[in-house]
DNA sequence: TATTGTTATACTCTATAACTATA
DNA sequence: TATAGTTATAGAGTATAACAATA
């Protein structure tokens, strides 16, 4: 069990540091993490409703008024009504910000990456196995 | 290569999304992400210089004055003269700081282990290879 | 009445520029 | 002059409460 909490934190130290480098990443592309993290869920997890996507986002619906509005003044998202009802609002994200998540995420990918090319076969394996068994951990 | 990418963006996921979790942590006890982080550092890292404390959080020395401050407030830190330097300001934590810290961090460690406890060995294994593996990411 | 989204308000974190005190 | 730290100011993100429009 000693052993268990000393894997355990080893990974927190792992995902705290290489997620503020990475968060280093959005800034270099000019976005916030919070509006890189909502154009994500609009771009790949087809939430493109304002109330779904402040859930998704773990965010209040004021905050998430606020995140669209200034994506909107960026050129990044397109506001539509919802027709099927009148008080929703449609958030659509436009080839601006899809170009936009394309390349932070590349870049993000291509960071890590460098790092796992190095790798040898059976240790490339090992990350594979690792993350296979961690993914439970992300459900939330 | 295009098996490294996918690696890649498992891992960039993985991290994002326990990231969040954890961040959690801190606020259930009251703590935000970026104080938790300066209290840590000066736990564990033996800094306890505000300009350094500032460059080791990748934070500029004006937000540090009012982190500080904030911690100081909740009697987390205490202030010292540098006795060597009289611009100079040592901060130190508090046995109040550490115990928080100890709190909080036990927690987080007890969320990840619930999922590692689980692990066969041999998958346990291969989550300690492909931490050893990936610990140069961490260096920023 | 209940729900969706917005506005109002307040607090935290952040950076840059200007300032004070010491080196 | 240069450096350590603070204060001043401004911008972004966040939440709760109060409100509008629609269901």
């Amino acid at each position: 069990m000693a052993r268990v909490r000393g894997d355990a934190d080893r990974l927190y130290l792992f995902i705290r540091h290489v997620g503020r480098r990475l968060q280093g990443v959005d800034a270099a592309n000019g976005i916030s993490p919070a509006r890189f993290s909502a154009l994500v869920s609009l771009y790949f997890h087809g939430v493109n409703n304002m109330g779904e996507l402040a859930a998704h986002e773990h965010v209040s619906r004021p905050a998430m008024t606020r995140l669209v509005r200034a994506m909107e003044d960026a050129g990044l998202t397109r506001r539509n009504k919802d027709t099927t009802d009148g008080r929703g609002v449609r958030v659509e994200i436009t080839k601006k910000g899809r170009d936009l998540v394309d390349r932070v995420r590349r870049e993000k990918i291509e960071l890590i990456s460098r790092h796992l090319v190095d790798l040898d076969r059976k240790t490339a394996q090992a990350v594979r196995a690792a993350l296979d068994a961690l993914e439970p951990l992300q459900r939330f």
